[in-house]
DNA sequence: ACATTGACCTGAGAGC
DNA sequence: TGCTCTCAGGTCAATG
């Protein structure tokens, strides 16, 4: 569960259960998904202070501390986040367990440790570090800023828009929504776009973003008119009620409506 | 530049 | 039930 959306919605569930309250302890147990921060420097650095504040950029999650660095986590595939009493079960896939002094903890659960935890000076540097490209949702990423990006591309549509270095925040998932609502098909090649194309993809970029962090990125909740909720193979395409194919696009499996996104 | 593939991890679901 | 195979919302490095 880990696009923007996905992301934007832990990062208010941090805001709304875990600043301001000191951190007693810190268990990790997965050493391959810390970069940059042994195990040890990491509760070191995380012992004694709080949760400040939260920030988000693309697919990452950062952590203000009270004091020092922030805290950063990114999802991989499967990552979730959750604010447990101590000794009440144990969940399954528990990578991370942050205890707090008042008898509750942030754990991260990752049931494949593809993911990460680490340390970084500031969002900003985190960014430069990671090298990534401004974040999908970014207000500043406007119709004008969209277009001078695509007009810098060469190559297709959707391996751009899942580009962490081109744009941050969209995956497999979503680009196919955006795609859809657009009406475009995901090979279609960033030279070839009309002005009304690279219009109705930034349209549909926003909308989708918007939408789905509302709902919280939970599928159940999102419109019957998307085609996410119905992302398989030979299910009806909600606008013409042809059938959804599968194809392959950027390594990854795709799904489009042939009908309204050409090819 | 950009695309593709395999590796990294661990499980779920399908088909036999 | 148990096995085997394929696939899964991510990213990186190597290769074409």
């Amino acid at each position: 569960m880990p696009e923007l959306p996905d992301v934007e919605t832990e990062r208010r569930y941090v805001e709304a259960t875990s600043l301001h309250q000191r951190i007693d302890d810190v268990d990790v147990d997965a050493p391959r998904m810390l970069h940059g921060a042994s195990r040890s420097k990491l509760r070191t650095r995380l012992k004694g202070t709080s949760f400040e504040g939260t920030a988000r950029h693309g697919k990452f999650l950062l952590i203000e501390l009270s004091a020092g660095p922030w805290l950063v986590l990114h999802f991989g595939m499967t990552g979730t986040l959750k604010y447990f009493k101590d000794g009440a079960e144990t969940p399954k896939y528990e990578r991370l367990a942050m205890h707090f002094a008042n008898g509750y903890h942030l754990a991260g659960l990752w049931r494949r440790r593809l993911g990460e935890i680490g340390l970084a000076d500031s969002p900003s540097a985190l960014v430069r570090q990671k090298g990534l490209g401004p974040d999908a949702f970014d207000p500043g990423v406007d119709l004008a800023a969209f277009t001078r990006m695509l007009s810098a591309r060469r190559g297709a549509l959707k391996p751009a828009l899942m580009d962490q270095s081109f744009i941050a925040g969209i995956g497999n998932i979503y680009s196919d929504e955006i795609l859809f609502q657009a009406g475009i098909h995901p090979d279609a090649k960033t030279k070839g776009l009309s002005e009304e194309q690279v219009a109705a993809l930034h349209r549909a970029m926003r909308q989708v973003l918007s939408v789905a962090i509302e709902r919280q990125a939970d599928p159940d909740r999102l419109p019957k008119s998307w085609l996410l909720p119905r992302r398989q193979q030979g299910a009806q395409c909600p606008r013409c009620h042809g059938p959804i194919k599968r194809i392959r696009a950027a390594g990854r499996s795709a799904y489009i409506c042939p009908q309204c996104q050409g090819q």
